[in-house]
DNA sequence: GTTGAAGTATACTGATCGGTATAGTCGCAA
DNA sequence: TTGCGACTATACCGATCAGTATACTTCAAC
């Protein structure tokens, strides 16, 4: 827990970047959480642009080793993990601190392609499902790419419709979709 | 096409606020495109929050009625505009001004469950999917609302997907996934 | 011909935005 | 003890934010 002051900077911003969004955050509210001061802020990092894709290359650089372990954690084989994804994403999602995904959010707050801010928040989603492809490949789907795309919108969108309404089931919905397509794209034979 | 200046304000404004996002668009630069002035903005508008809320719900009636339209003019049968929605789906993303679904987008922009930009765009999803749902009811699913809420993730997911990264592929195994959950749903034993 | 409403033009408010300049404090190392 | 780098404190910059005040034009109804 011993955190040098940029660590301390960026811990703030990012609470508060995904919390109430970038935009809405500005530069003296993220000091002010970090309790430094703005020079401070601006030594170690040349702006706010600067600090928002460092929050989002660190988010990314988290997030995806908290998730793949969580989902380790939970299943052993290619397949089980498949599945374990949609719980490890049920767990999250009933955090009270649950917002969305802050690339999805950060994307939405930065529409042009060209934004720096959007090319980042596209680059976490292309290695998740890069992750998705190796498991989906793993398991023998006929395939994985197919099947890796099918999952992995059927986890934006229980993560978008979550954050719209909580409480709503998605995620349940999202694994019983899951089951039926994994099974589907597992079989030589497609099951219609 | 002769619109009047509440509507031509809100025309301006809902473009901006579309392309650019909400918190990104002064209301200066919505009366320069609507060549007015502040002043008039005000007389319609008692803030810009107001002018946000009635954008969403134009944009609610607006692309809700011309989905339906559009879905219609595609299938007959209830089955066949479930999977007619991925078409439009399809076509809509094509279009070189898509930015992704405005309602997620603002929802994003305004993270809070309890804010009213929020509640708008929760809306319009709630009443997105009771269209599905009534569809799946028609077409003698076993489970309506599971079926709906699980295109409804695929197609909430594809919107989002094709927002960070365009011309993925998203809409076509969205409807790829869509044809075997329908189908599962259908038949009265599932297909695993 | 007058009145009144609709809309324009423009200057303004106070707050906040991202970012900087200057001076001072603190602890540590030579 | 001196010097130095890390950090603080605070005041400031110009720009922009949402929103308002005042005065003017235009035009149709009576």
């Amino acid at each position: 827990m011993s955190l040098n002051l940029k660590e301390k900077i960026l811990y703030a911003a990012s609470g508060l970047f995904y919390s109430q969004g970038i935009r809405a955050t500005g530069v003296d509210a993220v000091v002010k959480a970090a309790n430094t001061t703005k020079m401070s802020l601006y030594k170690y990092f040349s702006s706010k642009d600067d600090l928002v894709i460092a929050f989002l290359r660190k988010r990314d650089e988290d997030f995806r080793a908290w998730f793949v372990e969580q989902v380790n954690g939970k299943a052993d084989t290619p397949k089980a993990k498949l599945l374990a994804i949609f719980d490890v994403i049920s767990e999250w999602m009933a955090i009270p601190e649950f917002r969305g995904c802050a690339f999805i959010n950060a994307a939405a707050e930065f529409p042009l392609e060209g934004n720096p801010v959007h090319q980042v928040s596209a680059e976490f989603y292309d290695q998740f499902r890069s992750y998705i492809t190796e498991l989906s490949r793993q398991c023998g789907s006929r395939s994985p790419e197919s099947l890796a795309l099918q999952l992995s919108l059927l986890i934006e969108g229980a993560i978008v419709s979550e954050q719209m309404k909580r409480h709503s089931g998605a995620a349940e919905q999202a694994k019983q979709a899951a089951i039926i397509l994994i099974e589907a794209s597992l079989s030589d034979i497609p099951c219609m």
